[in-house]
DNA sequence: CTGAGTAACCTACTGACGGTAAGGTGTGCA
DNA sequence: TGCACACCTTACCGTCAGTAGGTTACTCAG
């Protein structure tokens, strides 16, 4: 993997090695945690290259998020869009995402809990990729169910307080790992199912 | 106020003052935005005093969190004990709830979004108490709705679940301050009461 | 082959931070 | 008076994000 640590590297390859070391960093050590003077020597490179590469270490933080927030929201929309109605489409989802965090923990933890500081822009970013991500699936189910088009800021609150719910719980389970993805899956659908359905009868 | 502010003065006069002095600090800055430096010399005194009142800045983080956590808890704690039935409880608990928010609107972006470093435990440990408010309302409301006392490990989980929701609705209002307290409260409610009352007539 | 231009890279620094060592000074009490 | 302790200070340490300025190696025209 490393044959390229030292010496005359194309930027292009340098910066995907950095990258990946970075990513490792940060998983670790969450962001405060990681230095850049760690990434650039465990990436066998001076300083000024990760500089030069990246700009500062929020840009760097921001690739490493934005990276997996996609990966994210594509498991969660491709398991959505395999089931029919609104209700299994709720716990595809649901389920989907609790898989994703289970095969990342460590990741997860040191990732998307960390709100505080410069880095807070960063995650918030994540959190607007899967939002945006939700809220298209709450409207379209929300017509599905016979309502038309609701309030949007309305609709836009609710998706917030469900990704909310969803980090919780996923925190919440880093404690407790000796409950299954289904099981989470099924208590978070069964805590918002009613309220969802409800709400999107109204309008 | 500040009189004191050189010379000499008894150890619990000083200690009452630096930390009024850091609850600012934190509340503008953040943890990570507020500095050791600053906070001494805005109280008007060394840094060493500072560590030899508090020892460490992740403690003094702690007690301004702690004060910030039990003034909520008691104002949540009233509001829900004055209401009679369960689904009365919920939303002047989610009225309170939004109410002390309003107030701190700044102090609650700038503390209760501090998960990352160090810090997160004593984010952890405001939440823990919150948490624990929640449980013992749900649980009586539970044993009011007319099922027996539930699985403890669940409700735990879905008391967090709740209180991410809450926390994430909060940090949307922010961008969004034309909402109403009501408003978030109706919401919220009408998003998992259902659900909830569901689930506790299951067990 | 040679020299200019440039992409890649380094050493060595700055300023701010959390935290500490070691010592000075006022006050109460024998 | 002099001892003891609580109070407070200056001056420092190691680590961090970020930068200034210079050096090396590849490329390509002549």
């Amino acid at each position: 993997m490393a044959g390229f640590r030292r010496g005359r590297v194309p930027r292009q390859l340098r910066r995907r090695h950095v990258l990946a070391v970075a990513t490792v960093a940060f998983i670790e050590g969450g962001y405060a945690g990681a230095s850049m003077d760690a990434v650039a020597a465990e990436a066998g490179v001076s300083k000024p290259v990760v500089y030069d590469l990246f700009g500062s270490k929020e840009q760097l933080f921001h690739l490493v998020m934005a990276e997996a927030a996609e990966d994210l929201a594509q498991r969660v929309a491709g398991s959505v869009a395999a089931e029919p109605d609104p209700e299994r489409k709720l716990f595809a989802g649901a389920l989907a995402f609790f898989g994703w965090v289970a095969e990342r923990r460590q990741a997860w933890s040191s990732l998307l809990s960390a709100s505080a500081g410069p880095e807070s822009r960063e995650v918030a970013a994540i959190r607007a990729r899967q939002t945006e991500l939700v809220a298209a699936l709450l409207a379209e189910g929300s017509t599905e169910v016979g309502a038309g088009s609701p309030d949007p800021e309305q609709l836009d609150a609710v998706v917030h307080a469900l990704n909310g719910a969803f980090e919780a719980l996923s925190s919440w389970w880093q404690d407790h790992p000796d409950r299954t993805a289904e099981e989470l899956a099924t208590l978070l659908t069964a805590l918002v199912l009613p309220g969802l359905l409800s709400l999107g009868a109204e309008g």
